[in-house]
DNA sequence: GGCATTTCCTTGACATGTTAATAATTGCTT
DNA sequence: AAGCAATTATTAACATGTCAAGGAAATGCC
């Protein structure tokens, strides 16, 4: 049995790339996600910041940004586009200036509820291809990586 | 014991949501390695491609981008800048003109070779601090979920 | 051989990712 | 109260992600 020893000063194979399969899972994740979504206009990450909203209720930009994973600039953009279409208003805080209170509106929530059924059904689906005990310990590692400090 | 149900018509936390959980991971994961690669006035994808032409040979267009996570139209892109860059060269296929060979030339296997050994440091601090075991484990579920069909 | 089909790659258009710089505001310090 | 540092959000600039459409070459079929 061949033992995989891996030298400090020798990179894994591409083959065993943390990073390129990561990237893989997540595109192979995202497209039937994306195909869900095409139907009604929105992205991914819009979909993810109405997701947020809906579960915690009305939040700040950082808050929000930190919840749906995205980076500062891009929920800059996408909360202005989203605006615009009604899907989510703001307004500044009271107590801090610098803060922007984001929430949803009925027509943002209204969007995801006629999706929410598809959506679970997908996400169930991930479930089950994984097995129930994989999936939670797939959650786990992931946590893990991105925040070392809370190993979950 | 409160167990985990999740209906087939409710969608889970997005605390505990598989493309957020993605997501968060390639980001904390990418950082050090951007960092890394700041010096070199390589971007990611320019490193994936240089590692996977560095480690399987020539290869066509598509295999490379299959290979390095991409997607057609950013290796499209890539790929000319790098070429402007002599990080590569390309030409085209012999026996079917519609494809191209693509290969790193000595400066793109140098820049390589001076970046591995912090790199293979970055690889193996993430091995270590999820444990062999885990680690192992995770890339075998990430390819599960990449590709359905062989479950590693 | 001619023609529709398929394959491989490229291009276009737009949204997002990423880093750095900036503006506005707050909090702290003196 | 003035000044300075830290925080929050935006903007800019560029690279990549994503989907759709297009162009060139190969393939299959008659």
């Amino acid at each position: 049995m061949t033992r995989q020893v891996t030298p400090r000063t020798e990179l894994p194979s591409t083959r065993r790339s943390l990073p390129i399969a990561l990237i893989r899972a997540r595109e192979a994740v995202m497209h039937p996600i994306r195909e869900m979504l095409a139907g009604t206009g929105l992205t991914e990450q819009q979909w993810r910041i109405l997701r947020v909203l809906d579960e915690f209720g009305p939040l700040e930009a950082t808050q929000l940004a930190g919840r749906a994973g995205l980076m500062a600039p891009s929920l800059t953009r996408i909360v202005h586009a989203m605006v615009g279409e009604k899907l989510l208003t703001r307004r500044v805080s009271q107590s801090d200036r610098r803060r922007q209170v984001i929430s949803i509106t009925a027509r943002g929530t209204s969007i995801l509820r006629e999706n929410q059924k598809e959506a679970a059904e997908i996400a169930q689906g991930y479930r089950e291809r994984l097995g129930n005990e994989d999936y939670e310990q797939l959650l786990t590692l992931l946590a893990q990586l991105a925040d070392p400090q809370n190993p979950d």
